[in-house]
DNA sequence: AACTATTTATAAGA
DNA sequence: TTCTTATAAATAGTT
């Protein structure tokens, strides 16, 4: 009987897929695939990595090396060996939580600025090569945060 | 002249690299890998994921779509024996008038932003005319990449 | 769940 | 640090 040809694997495009079984099968295996590489980047680096996935249907599933919950407590600032219930604590607990979500959304804009400088810079290469004007050239980095880069 | 072979890519062991330049320059292409997988399966399967990297300097980078916050905060809900352990929820009135300084600030600032973003969305549209093809040209808003510092 | 043709990620080298 | 390139690894479509 005739082998069939095995098409292999095809490029996708990068938008949310509507077949509902195919998007089940994909989820499955990209997150499989995440949390290995996830692992191996533990291993290789001898790093510390937490990750958290709502499935399609709310599901979650999570990764954690060397567990999710101590991620989360450094990632938070917390001293685990420190766990108190006096009232101080609380109070710090309390002023540094505030501060903690101000810092993560600082974070995040700074990521905004950079994306958004990369951008800047890819468009004004492109412009050398090109008759679009500079009309744009604004310092987009006019915030004053320094060393964006790792 | 003869030209050397390029190696290419060698397997490699499954261990703590022990080369300190090698490793960081290791982390950083799978820390930008593994935030790239997360952001592909959150566009292809419309799903939240948020990643917390501490990496071999201590560092923190993290990943969220649409941000680590707010999935913290699904994932604490459910895992009640963590909830009274996290700062979300212990916010009160008792606010300093610095912070509300701040967040005014961010909500300035995230004006910017988002100006700045529209004028990009813009010539991310007129690049079109050219049939140059950039990285850029991807759904880079939807992503949540930060870095604490590094 | 298994298979494989391809795409994608990346280890080395430049 | 950024790019190049050969090869390893992941995975889309199929069974």
């Amino acid at each position: 009987m005739a082998k069939k040809p095995n098409m292999g694997r095809q490029k996708i495009k990068l938008a949310k897929i509507e077949i509902k079984n195919h998007l089940q099968v994909t989820f499955s295996k990209r997150r499989t695939g995440l949390f290995k590489k996830a692992s191996e980047l533990c291993t290789l680096c001898g790093v510390e990595i937490t990750i958290i996935v709502f499935s399609p249907s709310g599901k979650v599933f999570s990764f954690g090396n060397p567990n999710v919950e101590s991620i989360l407590d450094r990632f938070f600032d917390r001293n685990p060996s420190l766990k108190s219930s006096t009232p101080f604590h609380l109070l710090d607990a309390h002023r540094n939580s505030s501060i903690r979500e101000l810092n993560l959304q600082l974070n995040q804009i700074l990521n905004d600025i950079e994306v958004q400088r990369k951008r800047g810079e890819a468009l004004e290469n492109m412009s050398k090569n090109s008759q679009i004007q500079h009309w744009w050239e604004a310092p987009v980095n006019e915030l004053g945060f320094m060393s964006l880069n790792d």
